[in-house]
DNA sequence: CTTGACCCTGTAGTCGACTACAGGGTCTAG
DNA sequence: CTAGACCCTGTAGTCGACTACAGGGTCAAG
């Protein structure tokens, strides 16, 4: 387990080496050091740092904020109250989507209720109706 | 109520020229005709075919979308049956991607509640220590 | 000592829905 | 008749998260 170049670590973290080179141009990650032709030489602990990533991604952080909970993380005197800010606000973000969602989902829902589908021409289709403004 | 330059249909419609000429580029509108000088020139009924356009968009549709049913609602041929199956995969996809925000939202609310906040460090963060995959 | 797999930098392309020029021509009010 | 507001085409930039080269240099196996 000594330093794995670019191309190891792509592997064991399933990311494509671009994506490496992506993510070290954000500032997420960066090689421990440097080969002599230039290589980057990675300690094998950075894995643990691109399932960091990933995990947060998952949860709906972009790289930029990923980049915010990353620094947290290593300063062991910063307050967990921004992170916690910081999720709070995510969730408040993601449930504002939800709720543009839903109002999408039950006016269409209420739409295609009211479509007669195949036995209609399209010029008796509500839906159609509807976004061309008849009624209201 | 002549023909409507650009200019005057971007006000008329609030939209800026520049998206006009957008969306002809991708097939959602055309001017009726042009002046000697190159000018296209609108007929007033194309503002109800921006307004569907706009509500289409505010229901989820993509232009790409829109333009399949803007040549659907412009077909009186066409069955009202592929309106209800757009519409219909439109719902599903909203469901989806609503079903994957709440299990963000629900992850992050389940997190947030066991972080302590200001009283302590980010080493005491249990959200720091489950993107680090601390625990399972 | 060569072949092929790897690595480097730097630039450009992708998706969607715009937005912003640059470098022209046209139209209208005073 | 001229200033300024309008119009044209064509190209490029924006956002985010990649992806894909081109044109090099390096390294290890046979």
């Amino acid at each position: 387990m000594h330093p794995l170049t670019i191309g190891k670590l792509a592997k064991q973290a399933d990311l494509s080496v671009e994506t490496l080179r992506y993510y070290e141009r954000l500032g997420l990650i960066a090689p421990q050091q440097r080969s002599e032709a230039g290589y980057r030489l990675y300690e094998p602990g950075i894995v643990r740092r691109l399932r960091f990533i990933r995990r947060a991604q998952a949860l709906g952080f972009s790289l930029g904020e990923i980049a915010e909970l990353l620094a947290l993380s290593g300063d062991p005197a910063a307050s967990a109250g921004e992170v916690k800010a910081l999720t709070q606000a995510k969730i408040a973000d993601i449930e504002q989507r939800i709720r543009d969602l839903e109002r999408m989902r039950e006016a269409l829902a209420g739409l295609a209720e009211h479509c007669p589908g195949h036995r209609a021409t399209t010029v008796d289709c509500p839906i159609l109706g509807a976004l061309n403004g008849e009624d209201q």
